[in-house]
RNA sequence: GGGCCCAUAGCUCAGUCAGGUUAGAGCGUUCGCCUGAUAAGCGAAAGGUGAGUGGUUCGAAUCCACUUGGGCCCA
């Protein structure tokens, strides 16, 4: 007889090997035939809502590292809130228009000027890699609406942005206004952030004194020819200022910088006259050092004492920090400088010099007067252009501006802000002060490829048009056409009949070419990517960049249109960085993309290292951390396949009653329902780290090494419909079952594997988070009594080890154990000591006289040789064995199975 | 240059907010057992100047300051 035959061996055709980047395609395949985004979402239909809102991804390029992590936080996130019985729609979004897109489009073009040609290219190139990205994000295993995202660039996106437009302007948001912006006089362009890098160049470095009532400020700057558009001085209101007496004049300036600028001025004696705080210098005024002008003393904190004087030149016109102050205080802009960087009419002396010429006569003139205190060369980092590498210079234009302090708008989102709950808490501050600091909101772009602000100019008048009613008018003509209609038609087919210019009543117009931020496009993402009834949504989880970015766009489009802040709660998490901890970079050669990651290892692998992080901060990618996840996705799914293996021939209809399981499995029963609040909980706080390490601790230390090891032989040995063997398999089921549910969130590929393997074709997306059970009195005692029953069998494994060192024993069923302990559990469990330990024998003694003994914090425990034979069957120690005619080989248990059983 | 953040075993994390026994876990490593979870399973052991320096305290991984390295934003 084959013994082998008569044990109940694991059956499955579930394959350690994964080969997950073959398997994976065919389960998304599996989601898509079966729609089972919808599926699943009509089955909360009704139920409490949680709505994540995608921040769009911008289209121009294959997606990395940074992406693919982020997509996969918000699929665990909104799956995990799905199984609560959420009503969790999810509806991703694509960023299409702006610079980096038009930058390379334009490069294939020698016309420039064929705008409609340049956008239709530019919206060929945004849908190219949304298809892409798609099929990136899908392959991650997202589950989504991927038939019908959110773009920013279809004419409904564009239509319906022009409407919102519409709104702000209604309510009094838009201005325009004139900025200062970063200007190559080279390109004759104003220069995006990223259009701009940065030199070390030599530069003049000047003190000027500027006369005052009673004292001089001594002034400095790097930019001679801004002082013709000088307009102020700021001073820090905190730091200490000293009037100084020198070589029989008096100058104000700053105590820290004191020394520094009388060696440099070259003062022989010096005598501070008076001291005092920054702030005691308001609105004093110093006459301009050439011009009929007087500047009045502001106060601003950027204003360092690392060099200079501390009392800094202001020219509104020609800084950004210059500019913002200016605004706070009301102070004029001036810039009398035109599109190649050459001085206008309004600078009568300087007309038609460049910047540099003038710097030169600057200098001549402060000589002249005698102003001119101090002249050297210095090394400044400076910008420059990034395309024709010459200096920038900061030049204000006319732009469109939405006003952060019109309606008390700045102080109600701040109040927002305080309501919206931060993870982790300290992006709050960050918020804050993102919102605080912000100047108003410069939404004009002077660039093709993006939504046209519908802006016209009189031709008679050059009276700037914006009205509410034209812009509803023109979104209308979007929703239909696309933003090229812009382009397309001519003013008078775009705007409504009778217009007038209410200026001078001319009906004549152009329009206007400048287009609107992107940051406006995916600002009212939460107005046009949700359905109505979504709003306003629950969540957004981004990278930390965007407390700048479109945290602080949306919610100030939210406050100022609806009064509501479009999330409850805001994620952020860190950066991807390399294994050393630093950012990847092409240069470096330290990228990696998502895509080697998923061919090598497979979606699921990528998932699981997603969710093993603690994500709030940076986290690093390395070639060690992904190998450690194989090793556990191995252990994992290793595990699923041993219950599967072991459920064979078990159906709901075989579940036992929870009162009937053996104690063990009643423990186990306990343990998983402690395991499930804890996951419950850290799902709940998006702490998805915690509920991998609880989860995937359970499995490596309750299951594999304790539960399933000592199971074996129940299930292995026992009678098929046996009690033992069915209420081990009781606990196995509702164990797969949970596991397959609690890590579909973060394991979805072998979650659903595993679900359709035993449970149903359905998906297991389709289920429901297991409800914990309220723990008992009962089972808290029991919980107490194996909980120390497993310290007695840590301690055991103290004794045995170096008994199979010597080749004593071997396999732990050849041991006998000896324990001398006081406590009373041991007595209680006696008959299941031998299963616990996984050894054949095991007697409770007063003395302990083995040659392998450990006396451990429980007991004492001794190893000696098992008594009687091993029974082949098995494979336990028994004095039974020979005692059966027909099976003498086997002890005494394994012949009453093998006589009473049925077997294939 | 300014603001904010991070640093605990080879790796990923606990513990830090409310200072108090020999700083824990899992993985990996090494060694051993098993061969009825087998491209598996079980056990044991080794492994940490808590980034560094200084301070507060009877006592610091934990609180404070500075330094170093790294990250994000702004200039």
């Amino acid at each position: 007889m084959d013994l082998k035959k008569t044990l109940n061996l694991p059956r499955t055709d579930f394959p350690m090997r994964a080969m997950l980047s073959k398997r994976e395609p065919q389960i998304i395949r599996f989601w898509d035939e079966k729609d089972i985004y919808k599926e699943a979402l009509k089955k909360r239909e009704g139920q409490k809502k949680f709505v994540l809102h995608d921040g769009p991804p911008y289209a121009n390029n294959n997606i990395h590292l940074g992406q693919a992590m982020n997509k996969v936080i918000k699929d665990i996130t909104v799956k995990s809130r799905m199984l609560k019985g959420y009503y969790t729609p999810y509806r991703p979004g694509w960023d299409t228009h702006g610079m980096p897109i038009e930058n390379i489009v334009i490069k294939e073009f020698e016309n420039k000027d064929d705008v409609l040609a340049i956008r239709k290219r530019c919206r060929e190139f945004a849908s190219g890699w949304v298809d892409v990205q798609m099929e990136e994000f899908k392959r991650l295993g997202i589950l989504g609406e991927w038939d019908n995202p959110y773009i920013t660039m279809s004419n409904y996106y564009e239509g319906k942005e022009l409407t919102i437009l519409a709104e702000a302007v209604r309510k009094g948001f838009v201005y325009r206004g004139y900025m200062p912006v970063h200007w190559c006089p080279q390109c004759e362009t104003a220069l995006a952030i990223s259009e701009i890098e940065y030199k070390v160049l030599d530069s003049p470095s000047l003190i000027f004194e500027m006369m005052g009532e009673e004292f001089n400020a001594l002034v400095w700057t790097t930019t001679p020819w801004t002082i013709i558009s000088n307009l102020a001085l700021a001073v820090h209101p905190d730091h200490t200022y000293v009037v100084v007496e020198a070589d029989g004049k008096r100058y104000l300036l700053a105590l820290d910088l004191l020394e520094e600028n009388s060696e440099k001025a070259g003062w022989k004696s010096v005598n501070v006259v008076k001291e005092l705080k920054g702030e005691g210098l308001d609105h004093l005024r110093f006459k301009h050092p050439f011009l009929d002008r007087e500047s009045p003393v502001l106060l601003a904190r950027f204003v360092t004492m690392d060099e200079g004087t501390g009392v800094v030149h202001i020219a509104p016109g020609h800084g950004r920090e210059d500019y913002v102050l200016g605004k706070k205080y009301g102070v004029d802009i001036l810039s009398p400088v035109d599109e190649r960087g050459r001085f206008t009419d309004d600078a009568p002396d300087f007309e038609g010099l460049t910047t540099d010429e003038a710097s030169q006569k600057v200098v001549k003139i402060l000589n002249e007067k005698n102003n001119l205190v101090h002249i050297e060369t210095i090394e400044h980092n400076y910008p420059i252009c990034w395309r024709c590498k010459i200096p920038l210079i900061f030049r204000a234009t006319e732009q469109w501006f939405i006003s952060v302090d019109h309606n008390a708008l700045r102080d109600r989102v701040i109040d927002a802000v305080e309501e919206v709950r931060w993870h982790p808490s300290q992006s709050q501050q960050r918020m804050l002060a993102a919102v605080r600091d912000r100047p108003d909101w410069c939404i004009s772009r002077q660039r093709l490829w993006g939504v046209s602000i519908p802006a016209f100019f009189c031709s008679n008048c050059g009276e700037a048009l914006l009205s509410p009613e034209i812009i509803e008018h023109i979104a209308g003509i979007f929703k239909k056409e696309s933003a090229d209609a812009w382009f397309e038609l001519e003013s008078s087919e775009l705007l409504p009949k009778d217009t007038k210019c209410k200026k001078c009543g001319s009906s004549d117009f152009r329009k206007g070419t400048d287009i609107l931020d992107v940051w406006f496009d995916s600002g009212v993402s939460p107005f046009i990517g949700l359905e109505e009834k979504d709003w306003p949504p629950d969540m957004f989880i981004e990278g930390p960049d965007q407390h700048r970015g479109w945290y602080n766009s949306t919610i100030m489009l939210s406050m100022a249109l609806k009064d509501i802040a479009p999330y409850n709660t805001v994620v952020t998490h860190g950066w991807v960085l390399d294994e050393k901890g630093q950012t990847m970079h092409k240069s470096l050669g330290n990228v990696t993309s998502p895509a080697e990651i998923i061919e090598e290892f497979g979606a699921d692998v990528f998932r699981l290292w997603v969710a093993s992080m603690d994500w709030t901060q940076d986290v690093k990618y390395g070639r060690e951390t992904i190998e450690r996840l194989v090793d556990a996705y191995r252990k994992i799914r290793n595990s699923f396949k041993f219950m599967l293996g072991n459920l064979f021939d078990f159906t709901e209809e075989n579940l036992l009653p929870l009162d009937e399981l053996l104690p063990l499995d009643r423990y186990i029963r306990i343990e998983l329902n402690q395991l499930l609040l804890i996951v419950d909980k850290e799902y709940e706080n998006i702490a998805h780290h915690r509920v991998y390490r609880e989860v995937y601790n359970f499995i490596v230390s309750t299951l594999s090494s304790f539960y399933m090891d000592i199971l074996k032989d129940r299930l292995y040995v026992e009678g098929k419909d046996s009690h033992k063997r069915r209420s081990a398999q009781t606990v196995l089921y509702h164990l797969i079952r949970s596991f397959a549910i609690i890590l579909s969130p973060i394991l979805s590929f072998t979650s659903e594997e595993v679900w359709q393997n035993i449970f149903s074709d359905d998906s297991v997306f389709l289920a429901d988070f297991p409800e914990p059970r309220e723990l008992n009195e009962e089972d808290e005692e029991l919980k107490g009594k194996i909980d120390k029953l497993r310290r007695v069998r840590d301690e055991f494994h103290k004794v045995l080890e170096p008994a199979q060192e010597d080749n004593f024993v071997g396999n732990s069923l050849e041991a006998k154990v000896l324990i001398k302990s006081d406590h009373e559990e041991l007595r209680e469990f006696e008959e299941y000591l031998p299963e616990f330990l996984i050894v054949s024998q095991v007697e409770l003694v007063d003395k302990i006289d083995s040659k392998y003994s450990y006396d451990g914090e429980y007991g004492s425990y001794g190893v000696e040789r098992a008594e009687g034979d091993k029974c082949e069957r098995c494979w336990m120690y028994s004095k039974t064995v020979r005692s059966d005619n027909q099976f003498p080989k086997l002890c005494e248990r394994c012949v009453n199975i093998v006589k009473g059983g049925v077997f294939e």
